[in-house]
DNA sequence: TCACGGAACA
DNA sequence: GTGTTCCGTG
């Protein structure tokens, strides 16, 4: 089993490797190359009601899913069809392709053992080297994990446990419990279209960027899936905060209640509609979707989302890689990665050794650790290509630094990493600030266009 | 309102 | 030793 969640896990730092390569971001790269696919729980699926359907692009694979997003009266029902179906267990029940689900969560071991797999699919890692390109993911390498699996201890907290049993998985270690990291709660949310564009949704699905559009109600779902009916989003700011040192989540500076994944799975399901084309131009575009308009949710809606909410998550384990920068470590505080490149370090607590696996080589360089170009940078890239020389100037001179400077980053990559193929960026030694990920050199100050 | 981060707590 | 929440501060 180990090995299979090595694999798995590998898989993903993958993918999220390649996201980390800024080009992959626009292009799609080549095909992706499924690794292990585990199945967990189908049930998300059709937990709630969504329609799911795969695309498996030749790149990569991509579950969308479609549904109206509107409503709220969807979201109940969908919700509580979920808590249904969710009670049903049935692995099987949903035709789905599981794979999707499967990057979800990063499985544990013990994940892996207690929870159902459907199916795995090993690819070698040269096959996966090839995908790198892709853009399927961006960054994500640590995903986010960390939270909720374990569980937390803080003060107050206890592990809340999730009304639905889980039906998918029972985690060991990691989550005790039902308990979810509150990063796959927010995964889940994201793809769940209850939740999913009127709390959350994602701002630049590829990059990882996503946006509370309504953080009260999101921090209520999570504050009733920890049975903390205080749960605010202050409090689980907090917990968002601890994963940027943790690697799991960046913050996308300049827009408020916008994060970004440090990485995905490779296969998520994408709500339609949740995506805000493209974060950058429209930052904020977003953000104004939803949020409050979006009637409250009613507390039921929020049982519902609780309970059904616990059931995906799977317990991915730690799997925060290891995880390690710092951001205060790092020099700059930037925001956009505050990862450093430095040496792998601590992995953290075990799970996330294997989680992060890493390629043979050892060291497998995450994307904390590269310096950065960041997910968000390249997104931004990749939004601003389309630019032409004359359009935009700043931006598009920065889109042009951005672009020289992915290409380092992924020419001393593979150098470096003849590895796996790993395509993060490499920390090449670039004009960029190192904190912040302004691209902009010290002399663009239009840079900030980037981020933005 | 959001964001940050130290401290406390488990 | 680590993760979560509280709390003060900006």
């Amino acid at each position: 089993m180990s090995a299979m969640l090595q694999q798995t896990e590998l898989i993903f730092e993958y993918a999220s490797d390649r996201v980390n390569n800024g080009q992959q971001l626009d292009e799609h790269l080549a095909s992706p190359a499924v690794i292990v696919e585990q199945v967990p729980h189908s049930h998300l699926l059709s937990y709630s009601g969504l329609a799911c359907e795969q695309t498996h692009t030749d790149d990569h694979l991509l579950t969308t899913v479609e549904g109206s997003e509107s409503g709220d009266e969807e979201t109940m029902e969908t919700l509580v069809a979920a808590e249904t179906l969710l009670n049903m267990d049935s692995p099987d029940s949903h035709s789905l392709d599981q794979q999707d689900y499967t990057q979800f969560y990063v499985p544990s071991l013990d994940d892996v053992i207690t929870s159902p797999i459907t199916q795995q699919l090993i690819v070698s890692v040269e096959d996966i080297v090839g995908t790198l390109g892709q853009p399927q993911w961006v960054t994500l390498q640590r995903e986010t994990v960390a939270e909720q699996p374990k569980k937390k201890r803080g003060k107050k907290s206890k592990r809340p446990e999730s009304p639905t049993p889980d039906i998918t998985f029972k985690r060991g270690k990691y989550s005790k419990g039902n308990t979810l990291y509150l990063w796959q709660f927010l995964i889940e949310l994201l793809q769940d279209r209850q939740a999913c564009p009127r709390y959350i949704k994602w701002t630049n699905r590829h990059a990882g960027i996503f946006k509370l559009v309504n953080s009260k109600a999101v921090a209520r779902l999570w504050g009733k899936h920890k049975n903390k009916p205080d749960m605010n989003y202050e409090t689980m700011g907090r917990a968002l905060r601890y994963y940027y040192q943790r690697g799991i989540l960046n913050k996308v500076e300049g827009q408020r209640l916008v994060y970004q994944f440090a990485s995905l799975p490779k296969d998520m399901v994408f709500i339609s509609g949740d995506e805000d084309q493209e974060d950058q131009g429209n930052h904020e575009d977003n953000d104004e979707d939803v949020p409050e308009e979006s009637p409250p949710f009613s507390d039921q809606s929020l049982d519902d989302l609780a309970s059904y909410e616990h059931s995906f998550l799977p317990p991915p384990p730690s799997s925060r890689p290891g995880y390690q920068m710092s951001r205060q470590t790092s020099s700059s505080p930037a925001t956009a990665h505050r990862c450093q490149p430095g040496p792998e370090s601590k992995s953290p607590s075990p799970a996330q050794h294997r989680t992060v696996l890493r390629p043979p080589g050892g060291s497998l360089i995450q994307q904390q650790h590269l310096p950065i170009v960041s997910a968000e940078m390249l997104r931004t890239l990749q939004n601003v290509q389309s630019l032409q020389p004359g359009q935009h100037g700043s931006v598009f001179r920065t889109a042009q630094l951005l672009g020289s400077l992915c290409e380092r980053q992924a020419a001393s990559a593979e150098q470096t990493t003849s590895q796996i193929g790993t395509l993060q960026l490499q920390p090449v030694t670039c004009p960029v600030k190192q904190g912040k990920l302004e691209v902009k050199t010290e002399e663009d100050p239009d840079s900030g266009l980037t981020r933005e």
